[in-house]
DNA sequence: GATAGTCACTAAATCGAATTAGTAACAGGA
DNA sequence: TCCTGTTACTAATTCGATTTAGTGACTATC
């Protein structure tokens, strides 16, 4: 940090202009550098701890090896947490760096930031790259909606509601009811039905009250979420439903606390680790490694 | 961001060197530049769209203005998101921008992203800023634990148990816990008992059975996060035990799904956006505005 | 009328790496 | 012998803002 090791200090070290130092350290095609000269290059460059200064490469390469991740309203869930873990061990390996800007942000405040990092790339979880359908991010979430649903097809469910939240959400609720119904018509099952549970536990309580009424049959609740499919669930538990025997909940992202409620929630694990590092390949510009597949599992709890 | 306007552009438009454009956007001390020119190149300056490329500024003066929180394994809860959002708008307001690194990081990686990103400033929540008692951040708990005993004991209650839970919370349960006897002396009640409840379910019941075996004078469970309070709450249940009626249970830090369960959990929500703010002004090396009081209020709901 | 002091500026160096446009030195072919 | 090509390098410029060290022009003082 105090003394800084420049090109310079690394040139003079190993008797050599600064030129062929980057040359050598950077591996610049089209040059003809004996192996022995790289070899001395790289020896005091390792031997004096040249760390090269990523804002003058910044500076002149017009953009730094860092990539911001802004998350806007999203919060929480386990796969956030994966998804970050991917992209960030992804970027990494390709030497660059997340960093991630939380919150919402205004244009303003967003160019701001912009010019502060100059990031590579940017990777918008809360616009264009969640809000819309397309993006590697939602488009990962279809093959976990149809996990959450399979599950309760297996277990003999075909009339299935979808519990859906209100509030800033985005177009996210949209996504994963269209996915929803893609899947139920993949699996032979009617629609699913859609049910908002608001926010609170009254409204939950209306929301049940009503899917009970106007939707006998149904026999399952899938949720948006954990919270959501908690709320559901609370809802059925007030109103004296049997669960699962009446009514079965499942929920969706595995929320740490599915696990202490009675009975515990079913949910739908997503390691969206692999989604992560698609997408830090796909900000980089890279070709993406070979897709391995769905990595969404149910985590069987009691409320299924 | 394809057309990149420089001081030099400014200074073309209004007639003037790049220095003195510099001087008067910087308010440089010691310049004597009269309104009339200042006002000329400001204008120019407004009207070209003009924002400082500070990736070459950083270069120059040798660090960014961006300030690095990272957050090692300390994840979720209302007050991580406030203080996060308190830092956020601090340091915009001072012409800084917050930064979030995630996940627990290798001191190598760490120096990577120093070099990155050469922050001005490193808030490290994971290690020394909040393992160890005395920062700001975990001083800011202290009166928050106050509060919650401080509920307990208005409704009654002086033989209470902390919850805390296992994993890795790093000094953070030694430190509620050191702050949660301080206040039970200064409330005049005898020392809380730590309960451990362990991750599951089942070492939470096991735990309540070990408590109200143990200690049957115990009225109140008081909660390390809202999770371990309601894993103990579960466990509670589990066992036929009333709830407030017999044990009262509340929280702390406030996470949402507290307000689903049945019964609610009364929780301490802790505005931590002063805290925040704080933590800014202390990164930056500025002495903080006036401190005004404690930002934690009880959310009271079923639970007590 | 010489000197000092302010005013209103500017030229040039600087930060550190990347890169373009070279240049000596030598080899091989006509 | 001259010319072309290759090898093994280097000098100098660039990125954009900051900052030091000036420079003329003018005013005030002795």
């Amino acid at each position: 940090m105090v003394v800084r090791i420049t090109l310079k200090d690394v040139a003079r070290a190993s008797g050599v202009s600064p030129t062929t130092v980057s040359f050598v350290l950077n591996n610049t095609p089209g040059q003809t550098i004996p192996e022995l000269t790289r070899q001395r290059v790289r020896q005091s460059a390792t031997e004096l701890g040249y760390l090269p200064h990523s804002i003058a490469r910044a500076l002149r390469e017009g953009r730094s090896r860092v990539v911001l991740l802004t998350t806007g309203r999203w919060r929480g869930g386990q796969s956030l947490d994966s998804f970050i873990a991917g992209v960030s061990g992804e970027l990494r390996a390709r030497g660059h760096n997340l960093v991630v800007h939380y919150g919402e942000q205004s244009d303003e405040s967003l160019a701001e930031l912009l010019e502060a990092v100059s990031p590579r790339a940017v990777l918008d979880l809360a616009g264009a790259d969640l809000g819309q359908e397309g993006s590697d991010w939602t488009d990962g979430l279809a093959p976990a909606t149809a996990t959450q649903l399979r599950h309760l097809v297996d277990r003999g469910h075909t009339a299935i509601a979808l519990a859906l939240p209100s509030g800033d959400y985005g177009a996210l609720v949209e996504i994963r009811l269209s996915q929803s119904q893609r899947a139920a018509e993949a699996l032979g099952i009617p629609p699913v039905t859609p049910v908002m549970v608001g926010q609170s536990r009254a409204e939950a309580r209306e929301a049940m009250r009503w899917l009970r009424h106007e939707h006998p049959q149904i026999t399952a609740v899938a949720g948006f979420d954990d919270d959501t499919a908690l709320l559901a669930m609370g809802a059925l538990a007030d109103a004296g439903v049997a669960i699962p025997e009446t009514m079965a909940v499942i929920g969706f992202d595995d929320a740490r606390h599915g696990a202490i409620w009675t009975p515990a929630l079913t949910s739908v694990h997503i390691d969206a680790e692999a989604y992560g590092r698609r997408a830090a390949c796909a900000a980089l510009g890279i070709e993406p490694e070979e897709w391995t597949g769905d990595p969404s599992y149910i985590v069987l709890r009691e409320s299924t």
